[in-house]
DNA sequence: CAACAAACGCAACATTATAACGTTGCATAA
DNA sequence: TTATGCAACGTTATAATGTTGCGTTTGTTG
C-alpha cells in the first residue's frame, strides 16, 4: 500500500484565507466529495482548479475560456453551468451573486453561508464567517414572520492591499 | 395659492413596511428630489411608479413591457436602465442582486443600506434595517484590513402569508 | 436667439444563462 | 452478448440581462 500523498483535513482556522495551495484544496474538495458518494469527475476538478488558480470572482464565460486552453475539446456553456451547479451544491464554490461570478469556498467542509468582501479595485474576494450574522438575520426575520434559506452578504470596497498602493477602489 | 394635497414627509416608523400609497411615496420622492435639485422627469417617476405598484422586485425588461402599455412610445433598454440608475443614485430604489431586479425604497430620505428578505415563493420582498449589521460588517472588515463601500444583504426564503398557505416556498 | 448640458431615442452589440435535445460511457441485468 | 438505465457531457439555438455609441430633443441660461 501507498503511502498517501496527502492527507487532506479541515483547516481549524475558521477564517484561514489562502494559507493553502490549490493542490491542498482539490485534494480536500476530492476527499469531501468521496465521503458523500458525489462525483468530482474531471472537469468539475479542472473547473474547481482553474477557480483556484484564478484567486477571484471569475465568471463562467472567463472558465470556458480558460478551459479551451488545456481541454481536449472546448466546452459550452452548458456544461460549464451545470459543472458550477455540482460544485456550488457540494459548498465547494458560491456564486457572488453582485458580480455575475464565482469563487471557491475555503472552509466547503461546514455547509455554513459566508461574508463576501470584494475589493472594487482589483477584483480579489475575501470569505469570512460569523455566526452573529445569522443570529442577526434570524432576529430581523422574525419581526415579519420570515423564515429564512439562503443568505447573501456581499461587500463592495478596497482591499488591504490596493489601500496600501493607494488606489482606494474605482 | 392652493392648498398641499399631500404634505410628503418622512415616516418615523424605521420599520414600516408599506403603510403609504403610491401616491405618496411619489409624493415624498417628489419632494426630495426638488430639495437636492435632481430632476424627477416623467419617464423616471413613472418607472418609480410601476415599482411601488408591482409589489416585487421587478426586472428591468418586466417594466419596458409595462411602459409599452400606456407610454406613447415604447422606450428601450439604455432609457430604462438609465431611469433605474438615476432612481439608485437618489435611494429611491434598491437592486435585488440575486433576482436581477428592482425594488422601491421604502425610507429614501436614509440612505442606508438596507436588509432585504426576498420569498422564493410568492417573490415578494421585505425592506428593514438593522444599524447592528453594520457593525458587524465593519468589525469583519476589520480583521482583513478592507474598508467597505456598499454591502448586500439578501435573505431568500418564505414569507409570512406564503408559510401560513402552506406554500414554504418552493 | 445662441449656446450648452442633461435627458432621451435608437440600433447594434455584449454578457450571462437556459432550453431542448442528442451522445457517451459505464454499471447492471437478461 | 445484448439490452437497459442512468448520470454526465456535448451541441445548437435562444432567452434574459445589460451596455456602447451616437444622434436628437428639450429645457435652461447668458
Amino acid at each position: 500500500m501507498a503511502l498517501p500523498a496527502i492527507q487532506p483535513r479541515p483547516c481549524a482556522d475558521p477564517n484561514c484565507r489562502g494559507r493553502h495551495a490549490p493542490a491542498e484544496r482539490l485534494a480536500l474538495a476530492a476527499s469531501l466529495c468521496r465521503a458523500r458518494g458525489a462525483k468530482l469527475t474531471q472537469l468539475r476538478r479542472r473547473i474547481l482548479e482553474l477557480l483556484w488558480e484564478s484567486g477571484r470572482p471569475t465568471g463562467a464565460y472567463e472558465l470556458i475560456e480558460a478551459l479551451k486552453v488545456r481541454a481536449a475539446r472546448p466546452v459550452g456553456p452548458p456544461t460549464v453551468y451545470r459543472a458550477l451547479e455540482f460544485l456550488i451544491s457540494q459548498g465547494l464554490v458560491s456564486r457572488i451573486e453582485s458580480r455575475n461570478a464565482y469563487v471557491p469556498c475555503v472552509h466547503p467542509e461546514r455547509q455554513s453561508d459566508c461574508l463576501f468582501f470584494v475589493c472594487s479595485h482589483c477584483g480579489s474576494s475575501f470569505e469570512l464567517e460569523d455566526p452573529r450574522v445569522e443570529g442577526l438575520i434570524a432576529e430581523n426575520a422574525a419581526l415579519i414572520g420570515f423564515r429564512p434559506k439562503r443568505r447573501v452578504v456581499e461587500v463592495e470596497g478596497a482591499c488591504w492591499s490596493c489601500i496600501a498602493a493607494g488606489a482606494e477602489g474605482k
